[in-house]
Parts: structure tokens; C-alpha cells; sequence
DNA sequence: ATGCCTTTGTGAACGCGTGCACAAAGATGG
DNA sequence: CCATCTTTGTGCACGCGTTCACAAAGGCAT
């Protein structure tokens, strides 16, 4: 690593890529576990394969970080992790607010690998006059009304909407009003928020209809196959109405 | 192109770039709130912006599924929406399964909007013996042991896990073996499958360190903005321990 | 020291995704 | 039937991300 003799700390902060940001914390629980094993080095090969990537890629990640690696050696665990740990900002507390504390904000509450990497749950806050003051995972629920203040007390800037899709919007505005200027939104919608705000979703039903499409696709080659084949697949395609699933594709009148 | 006559539907399955793909389920989103709404037909501006996303690259997705548009109009909604569906392979019904029925278990479980769109929770599995036969969202909970035999019964191709990650990898081999090509993966572990089996993950806590980067780059330009300016920023950046040492991310001569 | 062997760091080529800008299609009104 | 106006569908250029392939770096044994 390091061979001090490295000019520049290389390719800085602005420099590093989106799509390599998003491997980072991939890398990070790889390292952490070889960590915990108490393995002192890793090659780009096996770290990658560890974290299910291509090892040039890692490398190239790196490499945005900086010369951190020893050429016949490999990278040095700890010292990787704290790198990483760093461009990440998880040297550092953040504080998380939770808003709309149902099926699911409550399981996002209780789970445990929350606290791990450095975030912590400040408040929980709901609309349900019903919910205030119950306590969910050993801290209790607030109300929605004092979002404002709850936000400004704990210092918070990363919020999680867990509301129904209908609220979303309304929630996300008074966060970003408030000072959040990071929202990690679950609920179907779409928000829409200033520029320097940061929004990143995760949709269940997405991700399932993506799989869909792709099960969808295998199914009609697996069946194109068999009739060729003359062999039978387990699982019919009906649905596909037609029976040569081609699409009709008639414009309306 | 597109001239109506055009023999084959033009770009076929076969060709829908996987970026479309996972914006596809976006647009039917718009589209079905807009057909509640009984609004016959959307130009690609409006819907873009309905979407969140650029009208032509509305347009060039859409331009893969077919020539579906009329000029000087814009698209018909609930023709859409059909063509969407299809796409997707929503118009057939697909059981999926859930493995570990624990705090995020159960809140997909309850989860209403699963249903909506042709997904039908077809069981619920667990290994803690203690929960084999309870209900929750009104579906009895299954042992894993039984795990073959209820994926062969019901048919099922999709697959959601949400066990503890050590248990991933073994619980996603028997998915595999029992006939799931696709899972949706909730525990923090990279899976391995073999060729032909599709796995999309979410995982939280990857989203939070990417909202966290992000957030530190921008705390990190707030601070530099307000030395100069002699302006006080609210969120004080602790946590980048030592004076010393640290990239100011100030970009050093 | 010297040479060998391993593994990094990166230049270069390539492919995918995005967005611009516009010609053509079609509706609409006269 | 023609002119005008709207909006689609797409050719094109550009930038980002991925991957290959290899020279250089460094450890290690002799
Ligand atoms: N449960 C899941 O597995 C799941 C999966 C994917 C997406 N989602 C989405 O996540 C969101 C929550 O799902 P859920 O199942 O937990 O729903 P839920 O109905 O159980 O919980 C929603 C909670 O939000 C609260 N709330 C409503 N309006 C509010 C407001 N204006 N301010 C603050 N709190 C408010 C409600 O009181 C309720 O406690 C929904 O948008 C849903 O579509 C849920
Ligand atoms: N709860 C969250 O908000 C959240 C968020 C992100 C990720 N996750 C991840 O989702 C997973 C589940 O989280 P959780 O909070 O629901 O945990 P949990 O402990 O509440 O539930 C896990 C369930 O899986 C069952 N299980 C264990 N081994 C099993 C096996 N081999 N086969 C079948 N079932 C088995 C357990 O009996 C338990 O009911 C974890 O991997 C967690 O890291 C959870």
C-alpha cells in the first residue's frame, strides 16, 4: 500500500463513480467478514469472488480510492476496511428517523443490522394518534406533528418513508423542509424534491414484475424448446392466451 | 419503421434492453392510476413526468415494445397498460413463496400491494417449529422440511427469502433444486446459482451507505462553502476523527 | 543482489444507456 | 383536400461502466 512515495491521494472524492459507490459497501461486508476470521490479507481475486464481482472491476474500484494494494501480495484487510469505511462515512453517527410505523417500519425498526454500520434509529414517528408513545423496538413512537422538532433535536438528514403511498409526498416535504436531505423511500410513489436532495426507493413489486418478465422469458424458450424436443416442462404457460404466445399486436381502432 | 403492415411486432422480447425492463413496471404504475382516473390518453411528456423519468427516453423504451403511439396524440392508457402487462408477464398468475417468517417475513406477508398486480403469496415457510401452523396474514406457516413439496405443489417459480443470511445460501440451493428460477433476496449475503436462475437482492443497509456517501460529499461542500463564507452549517461534521490526517476533500493543491 | 513469481493498477477497446434534435405521421380545422 | 400544429419514433453522438490484457511493482528465495 501506500508507498508514501504516491504524490497525490490519487483519484479524489468527486472522482469516484456512482455504479463503484454502490460496490463499495459490498466490499465492506466481505472485508468485515474476512476481518472477523481474522484473515490479514486478500487478493483482488478472492475478495471479488466474494463479493460476487468480476475482479478487474474491484481493482479498478479501488483504484479510485487510491494505491492501496501490495502488487504480489493483495490489499490489507483492516486497512481496507477502514478506507472504505471512510469514503462511506461510516466513521461517523447518523442518525435515522423512521416515518410510518407499520408492518413495515416496524420490521426496519427491529432489525438489528441497522445500528451495525453506524446508523442509528433516533426517532419513530406516526400519523396514528393510536401508536403514540408505544413503544416499537425499545423506542417510542412520536407524532407525526412534531416531525419538525424531532428532526432538528436529533440533528438528522437521512429519513426513511415506510408510510402508505398516498402520505409519501406530504412526509418527504416537510423532511426535506425540516433538513433531511436523504430519503430512503419504500412507498410506491414517485417523490419529487429540490435539487441537493438525495432519493434513493426500494420497491418490492418492482423487483418482483423485473423477475416476472425474466421467469416469463425463460418460460417461453423452455416451451419452444419442448416442442422440439418433444419433452415436458413442469410448469405450464397458461396465461399466455393464444397458443403460440405471439402477440397480436393490433392497434385499436 | 412501424408502418402498421410491419410483419413481426419489431424488436422482439428477445431485445428489450434491461434498463426498459426495470422501468417498465414505472410506467404502469402512471398508466394504472391514470386509467382510474378514466383518462383515455397520455402524451409522453405527461407520463414521463408522471414516471420520473426523461420523455424520450419514455419514448425510446416504448419504441421496443412496438409501435404504440399515434402522432400528434399521444398513447392510449388502457391499450398500454394491456401491452405493459403482458410485457411484464403480469397477466398470468405467479405463487410465490417466502422463506423465513420473521419481522420482514411477516411484513411482506401482510403486505397488500404483493397481490395487486398478479403476485399471489402461495406459502409461507420457516424452520422455528414453533411457528409451523400459526397464521400470519391469514396463511398458515409451513416447515422448511416440507419445503420441496410445497414448491412442487403450488407450482411455484418465485421465490422471496428472508431468513438470517447465514441461512441464505442453503435455503436458496433448495429454492433452486425445488424448481425456483427466481429470487428475490432480502438477507445481506451474495448468492450463488447456478446459470439460468435469476436473483435480484435488497438490501437496506447497501442503500443507507450509498445515502450516506452522498451526504457526506455534500456536508463536506456545505463545510468548505461556509469558511469562506463565515457561514454556520447546522449539521457539525464530527466523526472524521483527528485534525489531522484527513483528506479535507478540499481537493489539495 | 538477482531472478522468479504473483498480483496490482491501468490503458484501451467496447457496449450499453441517455438525451438531443428533427423528420415524418397523423389529427384537426378550414 | 390542404395547411397547420402536435407529438411520436429514432438516428446520432456522447459519456459511463465493464472487461481484457499486460507492464510494472514488489515480495521472496536463493
Ligand atoms: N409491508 C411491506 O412488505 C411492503 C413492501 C413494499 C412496500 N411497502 C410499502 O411500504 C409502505 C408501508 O407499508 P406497510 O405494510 O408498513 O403499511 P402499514 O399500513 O402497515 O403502515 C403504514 C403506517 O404509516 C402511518 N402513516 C400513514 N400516514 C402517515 C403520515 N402522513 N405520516 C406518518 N405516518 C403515517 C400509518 O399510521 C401506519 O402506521 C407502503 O407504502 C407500502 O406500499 C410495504
Ligand atoms: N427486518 C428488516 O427490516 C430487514 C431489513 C433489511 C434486511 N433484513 C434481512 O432480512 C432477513 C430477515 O430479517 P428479520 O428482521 O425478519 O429477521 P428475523 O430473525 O425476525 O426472521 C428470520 C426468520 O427466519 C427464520 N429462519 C431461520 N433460518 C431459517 C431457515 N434455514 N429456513 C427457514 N427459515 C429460517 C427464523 O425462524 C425467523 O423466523 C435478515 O437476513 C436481515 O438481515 C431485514
Amino acid at each position: 500500500m501506500a508507498t508514501g512515495r504516491n504524490h497525490r491521494p490519487a483519484t479524489r472524492s468527486r472522482g469516484i463513480p456512482e455504479a463503484t459507490v454502490a460496490r463499495l459497501p459490498l466490499y465492506l461486508r466481505a472485508l468485515t467478514a474476512l476481518s472477523e476470521r481474522s484473515v490479514p490479507t486478500v487478493s483482488s481475486e478472492e475478495l471479488a469472488s466474494a463479493a460476487g464481482v468480476n475482479s478487474a472491476k474491484l481493482r479498478k474500484d479501488f483504484s479510485y480510492l487510491g494505491s492501496y494494494g501490495t502488487r504480489g501480495v493483495g490489499y490489507d484487510v483492516e486497512y481496507l476496511v477502514y478506507q472504505i469505511s471512510r469514503e462511506l462515512g461510516l466513521t461517523q453517527d447518523w442518525p435515522v428517523v423512521i416515518v410510518g410505523i407499520g408492518n413495515l417500519g416496524a420490521a426496519l425498526a427491529n432489525y438489528g443490522g441497522f445500528a451495525s454500520r453506524g446508523f442509528r434509529v433516533a426517532a419513530l414517528i406516526d400519523a396514528d394518534p393510536s401508536m403514540t408513545g408505544r413503544q416499537v423496538a425499545g423506542i417510542a413512537v412520536q407524532h407525526v406533528d412534531d416531525l419538525e422538532s424531532i428532526i432538528a433535536a436529533n440533528d438528522v438528514s437521512i429519513g426513511v418513508i415506510t408510510t402508505p403511498g398516498g402520505a409519501a409526498q406530504q412526509v418527504c416535504d416537510r423532511l426535506v423542509a425540516a433538513g433531511v436531505s436523504s430519503i430512503l423511500n419504500f412507498a410506491p410513489t414517485v417523490l419529487s424534491v429540490p435539487e441537493g436532495v438525495d432519493v434513493r426507493k426500494v420497491d418490492l413489486s418492482i423487483e418482483l414484475q423485473i423477475l416476472a418478465f425474466h421467469e416469463q422469458r425463460k418460460a417461453a424458450e423452455d416451451l419452444s424448446r419442448s416442442v422440439s424436443d418433444g419433452v415436458r416442462v413442469s410448469r405450464a404457460r397458461r396465461g399466455d392466451q393464444g397458443p403460440e404466445g405471439e402477440i397480436p399486436a393490433v392497434m385499436p381502432a
